[in-house]
DNA sequence: CTTTACCTTGGGGTTACCCTTATGTTTGAC
DNA sequence: GTCAAACATAAGGGTAACCCCAAGGTAAAG
C-alpha cells in the first residue's frame, strides 16, 4: 500500500498518512524503484487505532506513548485511562476559558450597541476596544 | 524604551514584544550603538490596544487590519463590529464542537470503567481504545 | 577590573495537520 | 506506440500566538 491506498482505507487524508509516519506511528518500507512509502497491514491498524485515540481527545504524542507500551509487549490501557483523565480536564478548562471569552464578547457588543463609532487619528486606535471595561471590573 | 521596558509598562513580556514588532503592530526604531530596539509613546499606545483586542477575541490579523485602517485616517469601529460578530460566532462553534467531545470522553470513561485492561500483542494497540463505540451510532 | 544580574538578538519549537512546487506514474485515446 | 491528461508522490514551508534557548552585550556594584 502507498500513501493514499492507506489513507482511503482508513478514510483519511494522505498528507495526515504522511504525517502520522514523520512521527513515527507509522513505519513503512521505501520501494527502492521510486522512494515511494509501502505500507504493511500492520500500518493500517496503528492508522485506525490513532484515529480513533484522536477523536476521544488523546494528543499524538499519547497515541505515540501508547504504541511505544504496546510495542514493548505491555498492556498501556491503565495508562489509556489516566491520560484521558488528563485531556478531559484539559479540555473542560479550555471550555470555561472559552465560555468567560464569549461571555467578555457579547457584553462588548452590547455596549458598543449604544455608543457611536470614534473618529480616527486622536491617539487612539480604536475608540470602542480602548473604552471597553470589564462589567464589574471597577471595585 | 526598549523591549522589557514596554513590555512591563504594559503588563506583558518581552517575547510578545518582539512577535508584535515581528508582524508589524509596533514600529520601533534601532539604536545605531547597539541594535536595540527602541519604542515610543505611540507603539505604548498600540501595545495597549492590541492586548485589550486579543483579551476580547480578536486575532493579530484583526489587530493589524484596524490598525491599518486608523493609521489611514479611516475610523475602525465599523470593523470593529462586524469582526468581533465572526469571532464570537467562532468562539461559539468552538464551544460546541469542544463540549462534544467532553461528552464522548466521559462517556468513554464509563463504558471502559467497566472493562478489563486488554493484553498485549494481538494485533491491536489498545484493546479499550479499539473497542470503544459512540452511544447510538450502530443505526 | 571583575563579578553579578539583567538585558538583547535571532532562530527554533509548539499542535496537527494543510498547501505548494516540482517531479513521477498510470491510463486512455489515437 | 506514443502523447497527453489525470492522478500521485516527496519534501519543505505555512498556520496562531507566542515560549524557550544559547550566545553574547551591558550596567551597576565592589
Amino acid at each position: 500500500m502507498n500513501v493514499s491506498q492507506l489513507a482511503r482505507r482508513a478514510g483519511t487524508t494522505a498528507d495526515t498518512v504522511r504525517h502520522y509516519t514523520e512521527l513515527g506511528l507509522l513505519r513503512p518500507e521505501r520501494n527502492p524503484a521510486n522512494g515511494y512509502r509501502e505500507y504493511g497491514k500492520a500500518d493500517l491498524a496503528r492508522l485506525n487505532f490513532s484515529l480513533q485515540a484522536r477523536s476521544l481527545g488523546f494528543t499524538l504524542q499519547d497515541v505515540s506513548a501508547l504504541i511505544a507500551e504496546s510495542d514493548a509487549g505491555k498492556s498501556p490501557c491503565q495508562h489509556t485511562r489516566s491520560l484521558i483523565e488528563q485531556r478531559l480536564t484539559e479540555v473542560e478548562a479550555r471550555i470555561a476559558e472559552l465560555t468567560r471569552l464569549s461571555q467578555r464578547m457579547r457584553s462588548a457588543i452590547v455596549q458598543w450597541a449604544s455608543r457611536p463609532d470614534c473618529s480616527p487619528g486622536n491617539g487612539t486606535v480604536c475608540g470602542l476596544i480602548q473604552s471597553w471595561e470589564e462589567e464589574g471590573s471597577h471595585e
